[in-house]
DNA sequence: GATCGAATCAAACGAACGTTTGAGGTGTCC
DNA sequence: GGACACCTCAAACGTTCGTTTGATTCGATC
Protein backbone atom coordinates (compact mmCIF):
# COMPACT_ATOMS: atom_id res chain seq x y z
CA UNK A 1 0.00 0.00 0.00
CA UNK A 2 2.64 2.45 0.48
CA UNK A 3 4.09 1.97 -2.76
CA UNK A 4 0.32 2.68 -4.21
CA UNK A 5 0.10 5.90 -2.33
CA UNK A 6 3.51 7.40 -3.88
CA UNK A 7 3.22 9.64 -6.71
CA UNK A 8 3.00 7.64 -9.51
CA UNK A 9 6.88 7.77 -11.11
CA UNK A 10 8.59 7.35 -7.99
CA UNK A 11 9.56 4.14 -6.74
CA UNK A 12 10.96 2.49 -4.04
CA UNK A 13 14.90 2.54 -3.15
CA UNK A 14 16.80 -0.22 -4.56
CA UNK A 15 17.75 -1.01 -0.94
CA UNK A 16 13.80 -1.09 -0.28
CA UNK A 17 13.06 -3.24 -3.26
CA UNK A 18 15.73 -5.64 -2.14
CA UNK A 19 14.06 -5.82 1.17
CA UNK A 20 10.47 -6.45 -0.42
CA UNK A 21 11.41 -9.13 -2.82
CA UNK A 22 13.58 -10.77 0.16
CA UNK A 23 11.03 -11.17 2.16
CA UNK A 24 8.30 -12.09 -0.24
CA UNK A 25 10.34 -14.98 -1.70
CA UNK A 26 12.19 -16.31 2.09
CA UNK A 27 7.90 -16.30 2.92
CA UNK A 28 7.27 -18.32 0.06
CA UNK A 29 10.03 -20.66 -0.89
CA UNK A 30 12.24 -20.52 1.81
CA UNK A 31 15.53 -18.95 2.94
CA UNK A 32 18.06 -21.92 1.79
CA UNK A 33 15.65 -22.27 -1.56
CA UNK A 34 16.20 -18.69 -2.53
CA UNK A 35 19.02 -17.72 -4.37
CA UNK A 36 19.98 -14.09 -4.34
CA UNK A 37 19.73 -14.18 -8.23
CA UNK A 38 16.02 -14.78 -7.72
CA UNK A 39 15.93 -11.82 -5.16
CA UNK A 40 18.12 -9.63 -7.19
CA UNK A 41 15.80 -10.26 -10.16
CA UNK A 42 12.53 -9.71 -8.46
CA UNK A 43 13.46 -6.74 -7.14
CA UNK A 44 14.95 -5.41 -10.70
CA UNK A 45 18.07 -4.61 -9.15
CA UNK A 46 21.66 -6.07 -10.00
CA UNK A 47 22.80 -9.25 -8.44
CA UNK A 48 26.15 -7.15 -6.58
CA UNK A 49 23.47 -4.67 -4.96
CA UNK A 50 22.61 -7.03 -2.51
CA UNK A 51 26.36 -7.05 -0.99
CA UNK A 52 26.48 -3.58 -1.39
CA UNK A 53 23.53 -2.50 0.76
CA UNK A 54 23.89 -5.52 3.16
CA UNK A 55 27.28 -7.07 2.65
CA UNK A 56 25.93 -10.56 2.38
CA UNK A 57 22.25 -12.62 2.07
CA UNK A 58 22.51 -13.69 5.63
CA UNK A 59 22.56 -9.97 6.74
CA UNK A 60 19.76 -9.28 4.04
CA UNK A 61 17.63 -11.61 5.76
CA UNK A 62 18.60 -10.07 9.23
CA UNK A 63 17.52 -6.75 7.67
CA UNK A 64 13.94 -8.27 6.56
CA UNK A 65 13.57 -9.77 9.61
CA UNK A 66 14.57 -6.48 12.17
CA UNK A 67 12.44 -4.12 10.02
CA UNK A 68 9.11 -5.70 10.96
CA UNK A 69 10.11 -8.04 14.38
CA UNK A 70 10.91 -4.48 16.24
CA UNK A 71 7.92 -2.63 15.47
CA UNK A 72 6.09 -5.67 16.21
CA UNK A 73 7.75 -6.21 19.44
CA UNK A 74 7.18 -2.56 20.47
CA UNK A 75 3.58 -3.09 19.96
CA UNK A 76 3.36 -6.15 21.76
CA UNK A 77 4.58 -4.09 25.10
CA UNK A 78 2.74 -1.36 23.95
CA UNK A 79 -0.34 -3.27 24.05
CA UNK A 80 0.42 -5.29 27.01
CA UNK A 81 1.09 -2.27 29.07
CA UNK A 82 -1.87 -0.59 27.94
CA UNK A 83 -3.99 -3.70 29.61
CA UNK A 84 -2.27 -2.09 33.05
CA UNK A 85 -3.66 1.06 32.45
CA UNK A 86 -6.58 0.80 29.94
CA UNK A 87 -10.32 0.96 30.61
CA UNK A 88 -10.34 -2.38 32.26
CA UNK A 89 -9.46 -0.60 35.22
CA UNK A 90 -7.27 -2.02 37.97
CA UNK A 91 -7.97 -5.82 37.87
CA UNK A 92 -5.76 -7.73 36.25
CA UNK A 93 -5.88 -8.73 32.80
CA UNK A 94 -7.37 -11.95 31.40
CA UNK A 95 -5.34 -14.50 29.53
CA UNK A 96 -7.64 -13.77 26.59
CA UNK A 97 -6.24 -10.20 26.90
CA UNK A 98 -2.68 -11.10 27.13
CA UNK A 99 -2.70 -13.78 24.34
CA UNK A 100 -4.34 -10.66 21.99
CA UNK A 101 -1.31 -8.65 22.85
CA UNK A 102 1.21 -10.86 22.46
CA UNK A 103 -0.33 -12.86 19.06
CA UNK A 104 -2.40 -9.44 17.43
CA UNK A 105 0.27 -7.75 16.10
CA UNK A 106 1.75 -10.44 13.90
CA UNK A 107 -1.48 -10.23 11.95
CA UNK A 108 -2.25 -6.86 12.08
CA UNK A 109 0.01 -4.02 12.20
CA UNK A 110 -1.52 -0.64 11.51
CA UNK A 111 -0.15 1.05 8.84
CA UNK A 112 1.37 -1.86 7.06
CA UNK A 113 -0.67 -3.64 4.02
CA UNK A 114 -2.61 -6.77 4.79
CA UNK A 115 -1.21 -8.77 1.93
CA UNK A 116 2.15 -7.51 3.28
CA UNK A 117 1.73 -8.30 6.64
CA UNK A 118 0.69 -12.02 5.86
CA UNK A 119 3.54 -12.58 3.88
CA UNK A 120 5.61 -11.65 6.35
CA UNK A 121 3.99 -13.76 9.33
CA UNK A 122 4.45 -16.70 6.94
CA UNK A 123 8.49 -15.63 6.94
CA UNK A 124 8.60 -15.22 10.88
CA UNK A 125 6.77 -18.95 11.27
CA UNK A 126 9.41 -20.25 9.12
CA UNK A 127 12.26 -18.39 10.77
CA UNK A 128 11.06 -19.53 14.05
CA UNK A 129 10.94 -23.47 13.04
CA UNK A 130 14.51 -23.27 11.11
CA UNK A 131 16.97 -23.98 14.32
CA UNK A 132 19.37 -24.61 11.68
CA UNK A 133 20.89 -21.16 10.52
CA UNK A 134 22.08 -18.16 13.05
CA UNK A 135 18.55 -16.46 12.18
CA UNK A 136 16.76 -17.97 15.59
CA UNK A 137 19.59 -16.82 17.96
CA UNK A 138 19.25 -13.17 16.61
CA UNK A 139 14.93 -13.25 16.79
CA UNK A 140 15.35 -14.89 19.88
CA UNK A 141 17.70 -12.01 20.99
CA UNK A 142 15.11 -9.40 19.72
CA UNK A 143 11.96 -11.35 21.47
CA UNK A 144 14.04 -12.08 24.94
CA UNK A 145 12.47 -9.21 26.27
CA UNK A 146 9.07 -9.86 25.43
CA UNK A 147 8.58 -13.14 26.74
CA UNK A 148 10.01 -12.24 29.67
CA UNK A 149 7.09 -9.90 30.08
CA UNK A 150 4.45 -11.93 28.93
CA UNK A 151 5.57 -14.56 30.62
CA UNK A 152 4.93 -12.69 34.15
CA UNK A 153 1.37 -10.92 32.47
CA UNK A 154 0.76 -15.06 32.47
CA UNK A 155 1.76 -15.74 36.01
CA UNK A 156 0.13 -12.90 37.10
CA UNK A 157 -2.91 -13.88 35.83
CA UNK A 158 -2.84 -17.50 36.74
CA UNK A 159 -0.96 -17.24 40.10
CA UNK A 160 -2.09 -21.22 40.47
CA UNK A 161 0.36 -22.26 37.86
CA UNK A 162 3.93 -22.69 37.93
CA UNK A 163 6.76 -21.52 36.28
CA UNK A 164 7.74 -23.49 34.32
CA UNK A 165 4.01 -24.48 33.48
CA UNK A 166 3.65 -21.11 32.04
CA UNK A 167 6.77 -21.27 30.12
CA UNK A 168 5.37 -24.74 28.79
CA UNK A 169 2.52 -23.17 27.88
CA UNK A 170 3.53 -20.31 26.06
CA UNK A 171 5.89 -22.47 24.22
CA UNK A 172 3.13 -24.34 22.92
CA UNK A 173 0.80 -20.91 22.01
CA UNK A 174 3.92 -19.76 19.79
CA UNK A 175 4.28 -23.25 18.05
CA UNK A 176 0.53 -23.34 17.00
CA UNK A 177 0.59 -19.68 16.06
CA UNK A 178 4.36 -20.06 14.17
CA UNK A 179 2.98 -23.14 12.57
CA UNK A 180 -0.32 -22.02 11.53
CA UNK A 181 1.21 -18.83 10.31
CA UNK A 182 3.42 -21.18 7.88
CA UNK A 183 0.91 -22.56 6.73
CA UNK A 184 -1.98 -20.11 6.24
CA UNK A 185 -2.18 -20.02 2.39
CA UNK A 186 -2.61 -23.82 2.63
CA UNK A 187 -4.96 -23.85 5.76
CA UNK A 188 -7.68 -24.58 3.06
CA UNK A 189 -6.62 -27.47 0.86
CA UNK A 190 -5.42 -29.03 3.93
CA UNK A 191 -8.89 -29.14 5.87
CA UNK A 192 -10.55 -29.86 2.88
CA UNK A 193 -11.90 -26.05 2.98
CA UNK A 194 -13.15 -26.28 6.31
CA UNK A 195 -10.26 -23.72 7.99
CA UNK A 196 -10.22 -20.29 6.11
CA UNK A 197 -8.39 -17.68 6.98
CA UNK A 198 -9.95 -15.03 5.46
CA UNK A 199 -13.45 -16.26 6.00
CA UNK A 200 -15.76 -14.87 9.12
CA UNK A 201 -12.90 -13.94 11.44
CA UNK A 202 -9.00 -14.25 11.14
CA UNK A 203 -7.08 -16.51 13.08
CA UNK A 204 -6.76 -15.16 16.18
CA UNK A 205 -11.29 -15.64 16.82
CA UNK A 206 -10.04 -19.31 16.63
CA UNK A 207 -6.62 -19.71 18.60
CA UNK A 208 -7.25 -17.52 21.47
CA UNK A 209 -9.56 -18.85 23.23
CA UNK A 210 -8.21 -22.50 21.83
CA UNK A 211 -4.64 -21.13 23.58
CA UNK A 212 -6.79 -19.60 26.63
CA UNK A 213 -8.73 -22.76 27.37
CA UNK A 214 -5.22 -24.62 27.28
CA UNK A 215 -3.83 -21.97 29.28
CA UNK A 216 -6.41 -22.14 31.91
CA UNK A 217 -6.04 -25.84 32.74
CA UNK A 218 -5.15 -26.51 36.54
CA UNK A 219 -6.09 -22.63 37.31
CA UNK A 220 -9.08 -22.40 39.53
CA UNK A 221 -10.56 -19.44 37.39
CA UNK A 222 -10.72 -22.60 34.89
CA UNK A 223 -14.16 -22.48 34.32
CA UNK A 224 -14.28 -18.49 33.83
CA UNK A 225 -16.40 -17.72 30.39
CA UNK A 226 -17.52 -14.56 28.48
CA UNK B 1 19.86 -50.30 20.15
CA UNK B 2 18.91 -52.45 17.27
CA UNK B 3 22.68 -51.82 16.22
CA UNK B 4 23.43 -52.89 19.53
CA UNK B 5 21.70 -56.11 19.49
CA UNK B 6 23.42 -57.74 16.81
CA UNK B 7 26.63 -59.99 16.73
CA UNK B 8 29.29 -57.27 17.44
CA UNK B 9 31.15 -57.79 13.40
CA UNK B 10 27.78 -57.56 11.91
CA UNK B 11 27.16 -53.91 10.66
CA UNK B 12 23.47 -52.48 8.66
CA UNK B 13 23.35 -52.39 4.63
CA UNK B 14 25.00 -49.89 3.17
CA UNK B 15 21.13 -49.25 2.70
CA UNK B 16 20.09 -49.09 5.78
CA UNK B 17 23.19 -47.08 7.39
CA UNK B 18 22.21 -44.46 4.57
CA UNK B 19 18.76 -44.16 5.98
CA UNK B 20 19.86 -43.57 9.43
CA UNK B 21 22.87 -40.79 8.65
CA UNK B 22 20.33 -39.19 6.62
CA UNK B 23 17.70 -39.12 9.04
CA UNK B 24 19.70 -37.63 11.77
CA UNK B 25 21.53 -35.18 9.87
CA UNK B 26 18.28 -34.18 8.27
CA UNK B 27 17.08 -33.56 11.46
CA UNK B 28 20.31 -31.28 12.71
CA UNK B 29 20.83 -29.65 10.28
CA UNK B 30 17.94 -29.33 7.91
CA UNK B 31 17.05 -30.92 4.70
CA UNK B 32 18.59 -28.75 2.48
CA UNK B 33 21.84 -27.85 4.66
CA UNK B 34 22.71 -31.65 4.67
CA UNK B 35 24.49 -32.48 1.68
CA UNK B 36 25.21 -35.98 0.26
CA UNK B 37 28.61 -36.05 0.75
CA UNK B 38 28.24 -35.41 4.01
CA UNK B 39 25.52 -38.92 5.01
CA UNK B 40 27.92 -40.70 3.01
CA UNK B 41 30.63 -40.27 4.67
CA UNK B 42 28.97 -40.02 8.32
CA UNK B 43 27.14 -43.61 6.86
CA UNK B 44 30.96 -44.89 5.65
CA UNK B 45 29.10 -45.36 2.14
CA UNK B 46 30.39 -43.98 -1.52
CA UNK B 47 28.83 -40.81 -2.57
CA UNK B 48 27.38 -42.77 -5.49
CA UNK B 49 25.61 -45.28 -3.24
CA UNK B 50 22.60 -42.44 -2.89
CA UNK B 51 22.03 -42.50 -5.98
CA UNK B 52 22.74 -46.40 -6.72
CA UNK B 53 20.06 -47.48 -3.67
CA UNK B 54 17.28 -44.57 -4.02
CA UNK B 55 17.74 -42.86 -6.83
CA UNK B 56 17.98 -39.21 -5.91
CA UNK B 57 18.41 -37.24 -2.52
CA UNK B 58 14.53 -36.38 -2.62
CA UNK B 59 13.99 -40.02 -2.57
CA UNK B 60 16.68 -40.72 0.23
CA UNK B 61 14.37 -38.41 1.73
CA UNK B 62 11.19 -39.97 0.66
CA UNK B 63 12.40 -42.82 2.54
CA UNK B 64 13.76 -42.06 5.16
CA UNK B 65 10.55 -40.12 6.16
CA UNK B 66 8.18 -43.31 5.08
CA UNK B 67 10.37 -45.89 7.29
CA UNK B 68 9.14 -44.42 10.49
CA UNK B 69 5.80 -42.77 9.12
CA UNK B 70 4.09 -45.80 8.14
CA UNK B 71 4.23 -47.36 11.86
CA UNK B 72 3.46 -43.99 13.55
CA UNK B 73 0.27 -43.88 11.55
CA UNK B 74 -0.86 -47.64 11.94
CA UNK B 75 -0.12 -47.09 15.76
CA UNK B 76 -2.35 -44.11 15.94
CA UNK B 77 -4.99 -45.62 14.12
CA UNK B 78 -4.66 -48.64 16.46
CA UNK B 79 -4.48 -46.61 19.74
CA UNK B 80 -7.56 -44.80 18.50
CA UNK B 81 -9.40 -48.20 17.74
CA UNK B 82 -8.91 -49.52 20.96
CA UNK B 83 -10.25 -46.59 22.74
CA UNK B 84 -13.92 -48.17 21.27
CA UNK B 85 -13.38 -51.72 22.59
CA UNK B 86 -10.85 -51.20 25.14
CA UNK B 87 -11.25 -51.26 29.55
CA UNK B 88 -13.02 -48.21 29.03
CA UNK B 89 -15.95 -49.83 27.79
CA UNK B 90 -18.71 -48.19 25.97
CA UNK B 91 -18.67 -44.94 26.63
CA UNK B 92 -17.04 -42.06 24.14
CA UNK B 93 -13.15 -41.45 24.38
CA UNK B 94 -12.22 -38.38 26.05
CA UNK B 95 -10.03 -35.70 24.71
CA UNK B 96 -7.04 -36.44 26.29
CA UNK B 97 -7.21 -40.02 25.81
CA UNK B 98 -7.75 -39.39 21.45
CA UNK B 99 -4.77 -36.64 22.04
CA UNK B 100 -2.83 -39.37 23.48
CA UNK B 101 -3.05 -41.86 20.37
CA UNK B 102 -2.45 -39.14 18.05
CA UNK B 103 0.73 -37.65 19.81
CA UNK B 104 1.66 -40.35 21.65
CA UNK B 105 3.12 -42.40 18.88
CA UNK B 106 5.31 -39.35 17.92
CA UNK B 107 7.39 -39.98 20.87
CA UNK B 108 7.44 -43.53 22.31
CA UNK B 109 7.05 -45.79 19.56
CA UNK B 110 7.91 -49.17 21.11
CA UNK B 111 11.17 -51.34 19.97
CA UNK B 112 12.77 -48.42 18.66
CA UNK B 113 15.60 -46.79 20.60
CA UNK B 114 13.94 -43.54 22.31
CA UNK B 115 16.43 -41.41 21.30
CA UNK B 116 16.32 -42.39 17.70
CA UNK B 117 13.14 -41.55 18.11
CA UNK B 118 13.50 -38.19 19.28
CA UNK B 119 15.81 -37.66 16.41
CA UNK B 120 13.24 -38.66 13.93
CA UNK B 121 10.34 -35.88 16.08
CA UNK B 122 12.60 -33.37 15.06
CA UNK B 123 13.11 -34.25 11.50
CA UNK B 124 9.55 -34.51 11.30
CA UNK B 125 8.55 -31.13 12.80
CA UNK B 126 10.80 -29.84 10.24
CA UNK B 127 8.57 -31.48 7.35
CA UNK B 128 5.77 -29.89 8.59
CA UNK B 129 6.76 -26.86 8.44
CA UNK B 130 8.77 -26.82 5.58
CA UNK B 131 6.16 -26.06 2.81
CA UNK B 132 8.56 -25.58 -0.26
CA UNK B 133 9.68 -28.78 -0.97
CA UNK B 134 7.38 -31.66 -1.99
CA UNK B 135 7.79 -33.48 1.59
CA UNK B 136 4.92 -31.78 2.83
CA UNK B 137 2.19 -33.41 0.37
CA UNK B 138 4.13 -37.16 0.90
CA UNK B 139 3.61 -36.62 4.74
CA UNK B 140 -0.17 -35.35 4.23
CA UNK B 141 -0.76 -38.21 1.70
CA UNK B 142 0.06 -40.65 4.61
CA UNK B 143 -1.29 -38.67 7.07
CA UNK B 144 -4.58 -38.64 5.32
CA UNK B 145 -6.79 -40.98 6.90
CA UNK B 146 -4.95 -40.14 10.08
CA UNK B 147 -6.86 -37.31 10.19
CA UNK B 148 -9.94 -37.73 9.39
CA UNK B 149 -10.13 -40.40 11.75
CA UNK B 150 -9.84 -38.22 14.29
CA UNK B 151 -11.23 -35.16 13.42
CA UNK B 152 -14.73 -38.08 13.73
CA UNK B 153 -13.05 -38.68 17.18
CA UNK B 154 -13.20 -35.23 18.37
CA UNK B 155 -15.95 -34.89 16.67
CA UNK B 156 -17.97 -37.47 18.32
CA UNK B 157 -16.13 -36.36 22.02
CA UNK B 158 -16.89 -32.86 21.69
CA UNK B 159 -20.71 -33.12 19.61
CA UNK B 160 -21.00 -29.36 20.46
CA UNK B 161 -18.64 -28.00 18.38
CA UNK B 162 -18.85 -27.29 14.39
CA UNK B 163 -16.74 -29.15 12.01
CA UNK B 164 -14.77 -26.36 10.84
CA UNK B 165 -13.97 -25.66 14.93
CA UNK B 166 -12.45 -29.02 14.87
CA UNK B 167 -10.43 -28.44 12.28
CA UNK B 168 -9.29 -25.71 13.34
CA UNK B 169 -8.02 -26.91 16.99
CA UNK B 170 -6.71 -30.07 15.39
CA UNK B 171 -4.45 -27.61 13.53
CA UNK B 172 -3.43 -26.05 16.31
CA UNK B 173 -2.23 -28.99 18.37
CA UNK B 174 -0.53 -30.30 15.15
CA UNK B 175 1.42 -27.06 15.45
CA UNK B 176 2.13 -27.08 18.95
CA UNK B 177 3.54 -30.62 18.64
CA UNK B 178 5.83 -29.78 15.68
CA UNK B 179 6.72 -26.65 17.03
CA UNK B 180 8.07 -28.08 20.58
CA UNK B 181 9.28 -31.43 18.52
CA UNK B 182 11.78 -29.30 16.26
CA UNK B 183 12.93 -27.54 19.57
CA UNK B 184 12.79 -30.27 21.96
CA UNK B 185 16.62 -30.01 22.27
CA UNK B 186 16.97 -26.20 23.11
CA UNK B 187 13.89 -25.52 24.96
CA UNK B 188 16.04 -25.83 27.89
CA UNK B 189 18.06 -22.41 26.67
CA UNK B 190 14.97 -21.09 25.13
CA UNK B 191 13.14 -20.92 28.63
CA UNK B 192 16.33 -20.68 30.26
CA UNK B 193 15.75 -24.05 32.45
CA UNK B 194 12.14 -24.10 33.04
CA UNK B 195 11.68 -26.33 30.16
CA UNK B 196 13.45 -29.80 30.29
CA UNK B 197 12.00 -32.91 27.81
CA UNK B 198 13.60 -35.38 29.74
CA UNK B 199 13.11 -34.14 33.83
CA UNK B 200 10.01 -35.34 35.28
CA UNK B 201 7.90 -36.24 32.93
CA UNK B 202 7.94 -35.76 28.98
CA UNK B 203 6.55 -33.41 26.36
CA UNK B 204 3.09 -34.89 26.12
CA UNK B 205 2.12 -34.77 30.42
CA UNK B 206 2.71 -30.84 29.20
CA UNK B 207 0.66 -30.91 25.76
CA UNK B 208 -2.49 -33.09 26.27
CA UNK B 209 -3.37 -31.08 29.12
CA UNK B 210 -3.23 -28.50 27.51
CA UNK B 211 -4.39 -28.87 24.65
CA UNK B 212 -7.75 -30.74 25.63
CA UNK B 213 -8.52 -27.95 27.46
CA UNK B 214 -8.38 -25.55 24.23
CA UNK B 215 -10.26 -28.02 22.69
CA UNK B 216 -13.05 -28.42 25.23
CA UNK B 217 -13.76 -24.31 25.19
CA UNK B 218 -17.38 -23.74 24.31
CA UNK B 219 -18.20 -27.29 24.87
CA UNK B 220 -20.80 -27.78 27.39
CA UNK B 221 -18.58 -30.26 29.33
CA UNK B 222 -16.03 -27.06 29.39
CA UNK B 223 -15.52 -27.80 33.31
CA UNK B 224 -14.80 -31.27 33.01
CA UNK B 225 -11.58 -31.67 35.31
CA UNK B 226 -9.38 -34.93 36.26
C1' DG C 1 36.13 -72.10 -13.42
C1' DA C 2 33.48 -69.16 -16.42
C1' DT C 3 29.36 -66.17 -16.13
C1' DC C 4 26.39 -63.00 -14.44
C1' DG C 5 24.10 -59.56 -11.49
C1' DA C 6 24.53 -56.82 -7.38
C1' DA C 7 27.18 -53.58 -5.03
C1' DT C 8 31.00 -50.41 -4.37
C1' DC C 9 34.44 -47.30 -5.77
C1' DA C 10 37.25 -43.02 -7.53
C1' DA C 11 36.66 -39.50 -10.63
C1' DA C 12 34.52 -36.27 -13.13
C1' DC C 13 30.42 -33.55 -14.96
C1' DG C 14 27.53 -29.42 -15.46
C1' DA C 15 24.90 -26.31 -12.99
C1' DA C 16 23.93 -23.11 -9.42
C1' DC C 17 25.33 -20.76 -5.64
C1' DG C 18 27.30 -16.58 -2.73
C1' DT C 19 30.70 -13.43 -3.35
C1' DT C 20 34.15 -10.24 -5.46
C1' DT C 21 36.04 -7.19 -8.80
C1' DG C 22 36.78 -3.07 -11.39
C1' DA C 23 34.89 0.02 -14.53
C1' DG C 24 31.30 3.34 -15.30
C1' DG C 25 27.50 6.56 -14.29
C1' DT C 26 25.46 10.46 -11.50
C1' DG C 27 24.83 13.96 -8.50
C1' DT C 28 26.96 17.46 -5.15
C1' DC C 29 30.30 20.53 -3.11
C1' DC C 30 34.36 23.60 -3.47
C1' DG D 1 35.22 21.80 -13.97
C1' DG D 2 37.69 18.84 -11.10
C1' DA D 3 37.13 16.00 -6.92
C1' DC D 4 34.65 13.13 -4.36
C1' DA D 5 31.03 10.05 -2.47
C1' DC D 6 27.36 7.18 -3.65
C1' DC D 7 25.43 3.85 -6.39
C1' DT D 8 24.93 0.59 -10.38
C1' DC D 9 26.48 -2.60 -13.64
C1' DA D 10 28.41 -6.80 -16.40
C1' DA D 11 31.54 -10.23 -15.75
C1' DA D 12 33.97 -13.40 -13.49
C1' DC D 13 35.67 -15.96 -9.29
C1' DG D 14 36.04 -20.20 -6.52
C1' DT D 15 33.26 -23.42 -4.16
C1' DT D 16 29.83 -26.74 -3.43
C1' DC D 17 26.14 -29.15 -4.84
C1' DG D 18 23.42 -33.35 -6.93
C1' DT D 19 24.23 -36.42 -10.35
C1' DT D 20 26.54 -39.55 -13.73
C1' DT D 21 30.00 -42.53 -15.50
C1' DG D 22 32.77 -46.63 -16.14
C1' DA D 23 35.77 -49.68 -14.01
C1' DT D 24 36.22 -53.00 -10.25
C1' DT D 25 35.16 -56.28 -6.59
C1' DC D 26 32.52 -60.00 -4.71
C1' DG D 27 29.54 -64.02 -4.21
C1' DA D 28 26.28 -67.07 -6.16
C1' DT D 29 24.93 -70.01 -10.11
C1' DC D 30 25.41 -73.28 -13.71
Amino acid sequence: MSQAMLPAEERPDTRERLLDAAEALFAELGVGATSLRAVTKSAEANLAAVHYHFGSKEELLAAVVERRVRPINEERLRRLAQLRSGPVGARAPRVEEILAALLGPMVDDRGVDPERMRTFARLMGRVLTDTGGCMHALVMQHFEEVLQRFTAAFAAALPQLSAAEIAWRLHFSIGAMAFTLVHSSHLGEMSHGLCDADRGGGILERLIPFLAGGFRVGASNAGEAS
